[in-house]
DNA sequence: GTATACCCAACTAAATTACTCGGGAATTAT
DNA sequence: ATAATTCCCGAGTAATTTAGTTGGGTATAC
């Protein structure tokens, strides 16, 4: 599992998406301006998520793309393995000694193994990660600044936000 | 948070520098050899991981490389910021109208929240575990393997490995 | 039939990765 | 002293990735 800003780009765009899907179809060039991605980079990313059915698009006048499943069933991890598509991880692959170390000891070629078991940590976590938890910290957040710039106090109940590794602050806040 | 195979090649040089260096400093060629990465890379990963003062470095013959903290107390986010600076995470920095949407709405600048969360997320997990916990896993699966090959049974009762989001399998295994 | 919008392939500049080369400087052993 | 070992450093470099451009298409709504 890589992690680049390759894969933001496309988190960034998916939660854009999510954010403004409900007046139909999204287009390209309107998450193009707002999230300031060439449109073309936006296009390519697209293609791959379409292929990985995450999305769907409809062409002509009115088209853009929508989710093809619920945000809630769509991961951080699918995201970015849609668009960063893995490598293999084996840098010894049936290159020379590796199973053997130099210094007579009985060596596992540990190049194999070492990172595996963080990056199946890393790949565990981010698939528990939705896409709409993200939407749902970003609507608190829209809503936090709002009240900033209001100053009137209203007490607004976050409800249908299940327990999730991000909402670690109460459903429940004071504005 | 980037996460490349730069991070890789330093969190995997760090196991192997923990697994050695109990009997004195590691030499630098000698991960070389062992785990396949060029004995320069390895110089320059090992310069910025000594700048960070993760390692330390004896000069000379019977020199080499220890870590400067015990490994409990390094964690894989201390490595990977150590060789991967981070970079920072805004694309709109002072560029356009970054505070207003182009549909009208109160939009807020999203480039600059949206990541922030999950890669907070991510950092603590990284910053969960620590070069120990890697070490222990990596010393259950050369007992795994070398239970394998002998065929003996042998119960082993793994002490001293604190709770962790690695260590998910029993202390005590059964060989 | 024209504007909208997705679709696609080729090309490119800039950055990053992983590595090589060629020297130093500090330390130990002889 | 001298040699061997090992860290230290900077410059250069081929391959890859990133992020973007260009220039075309195709499907659809009006």
């Amino acid at each position: 599992m890589r992690l680049t800003t390759k894969g933001r780009f496309a988190v960034t765009a998916m939660i854009d998406l999510a954010l403004r899907q409900q007046g139909g179809p999204v287009t390209l060039s309107a998450i193009s301006q707002r999230q300031n991605i060439s449109l073309s980079y936006l296009e390519q990313l697209f293609g791959k998520l379409r292929r990985h059915e995450l999305v769907e698009s409809v062409r002509g006048p009115g088209g853009g793309y929508t989710l093809s499943r619920l945000a809630r069933n769509i991961t951080v991890a699918d995201i970015i393995f849609a668009v960063d598509e893995p490598i293999d991880a084996t840098n010894c692959g049936g290159k020379s000694a590796c199973d053997s170390g130099t210094d007579g000891k009985p060596g596992i070629c540990m190049t194999h193994e070492l990172w595996s078991t963080l990056n199946r940590k890393m790949v565990d976590f981010l698939d528990s990660v939705s896409l709409q938890d993200l939407v749902d910290q970003q609507r608190l957040r829209q809503i936090q600044e709002a009240s900033k710039t209001s100053g009137a106090g209203v007490r607004v109940n976050v409800v249908g936000t299940t327990a999730s590794p991000l909402n670690t602050e109460p459903a429940s806040i004071s504005l």
